[in-house]
DNA sequence: CCCCTTCATTGCGCTAGCGCAAAGAAGCCA
DNA sequence: TGGCTTCTTTGCGCTAGCGCAATGAAGGGG
């Protein structure tokens, strides 16, 4: 097992922020009372409703959290990737379940139970500290999502969901082209408060003007510089001076160019 | 100052979820290391971009946390009533604030600063176990109202803003009719995420049916069953059999006689 | 290789909700 | 008490986005 897990030392747990500052001593410690967890593609972790007795890390694949309404309607709240850690918030908090979250493609995790989890923070603050700052984070995410819906129109909405993921696959799921977005426009629309109706059309007029090219099941990224306008993250007259460093602009991607 | 603060023991403090569990002695020391603060209505606590250097607890008042978004459209994420606690996620991480706190009402609380609270925290970590469930219950609350946002009926997310509300005040601001909720149409569109046309419309049409009673500045719920029939948190064949016990109707309200 | 299923596109009609504009009602201050 | 400000209501026209339905495209399994 400890030689199984060794294996995403280097390419998950380093770049896994529940893992921050943590010795290595600590890490093999947090990691031997882990189970490794495989969930085959359209399966679930867990049921909105069941009891929260498990706290997952991702090591790979795509994990879609997803709440649904009593007519049937669902909405996607969140994608995991590799690295992010799924039922933080209800795991230590004695709670149900208030989503579910279901594999979208094969997966693996590391799990721990609510009781393990308690307890190694207790015996490892900076855990406790880190789970915090994931939470925090998550919250204010979802804060400005919320807005978003609120207030955006749907276009941006779309653009702004598309951003999001590019960004949040960037550099973490290795030899991965960050720009194609893995996702059908259903789950588009259920991430955005939309019809996948709406999608269609919004994404073929993005084609038309070559911002993107969408396939079944993807949207690949072609001119990141254009959907950041319509996203409005980005000033009209933006031009990059330096890629590297620029804040709107993704490391790979020089937006003057493209 | 001991003496201004204990005024508050039984109204405020035991109905606190911050201090849930804690001794009289421990309240005592984390009211001690507590400023008053009074804020007159219309005056912000915090505003949006600002560091998050201070966390309070309502005592009494009401507070509205709402956020901006660049073409000055602005959303009412949550309203805090006495006992709740704001800031609490972005104070415990070293953030800016990512919302804007303003004083609905003239407004009393206690106010501790970033450090302080981590001190106290970690003297008694009772303390960080509840802010821990004051973050989930409020995550999963979001959480909700986000789904809603996306799949609700603009009706609905009114009617449920309007029954949040009366929840949210019931019991816990003495003496005051739970079933009159002060918030402007402004206001409740904020919170629902449309307009104000809108949310007089909803209102009018609903007083036409003796729902609400409707006036400047004020909702007051004259029929919580068919309010809760529109917000589908009821079943339309509901009838109360206990009031007292009903999870659908507010104690003081029997839904068969309304 | 073909059939079947799943996913995507697009035309079309429709409606929920927007938002302007104008008029009324309620509080506030001098 | 009168005038000002702020909040509310409501008529009206409009449009963004919905959702059905029909067609097309892309896998996938036997």
């Amino acid at each position: 097992m400890e030689k199984t897990i060794s294996r995403y030392d280097d390419t998950i747990l380093n770049r896994c922020n529940f893992f921050k500052g943590l010795s290595k001593h600590e890490i093999t410690a947090v990691l031997k009372a882990a189970r490794i967890v495989n969930i085959p593609s359209n399966s679930f972790f867990f049921h909105q409703g069941e009891e929260a007795i498990s706290f997952y890390i991702v090591v790979s694949g795509q994990v879609r959290l997803s709440q649904i309404n009593p007519e049937g309607r669902q909405v996607i709240v969140h994608i995991f990737g590799p690295g992010d850690a799924i039922g933080i918030i209800v795991a230590l908090s004695n709670m149900t379940y208030p989503v579910s979250a279901e594999a979208m493609t094969d997966t693996q995790a590391l799990g721990w139970d609510r009781d393990t989890i308690a307890y190694l923070m207790e015996e490892c603050p900076r855990l406790a500290v880190n789970g915090l700052h994931l939470i925090a984070h998550r919250f204010m995410e979802l804060q400005d999502r919320y807005r978003e819906l609120a207030t955006e129109r749907v276009e941006r909405r779309i653009a702004r969901a598309l951003l999001r993921q590019a960004q949040q696959r960037n550099g973490r799921i290795p030899h991965t082209n960050t720009r194609n977005i893995s996702l059908s426009r259903q789950d588009l629309a259920e991430m955005t408060g939309t019809t996948l109706y709406t999608v269609s059309r919004t994404c073929s007029s993005w084609e038309q003007e070559g911002i993107v090219t969408a396939g079944r099941g993807y949207i690949e990224i072609n001119n990141f510089h254009k959907l950041l306008v319509i996203a409005e993250d980005l000033p009209d007259s933006h031009q990059c001076h330096d890629p590297q460093t620029c804040y709107f602009c993704p490391p790979d991607f020089n937006c003057n160019t493209a």
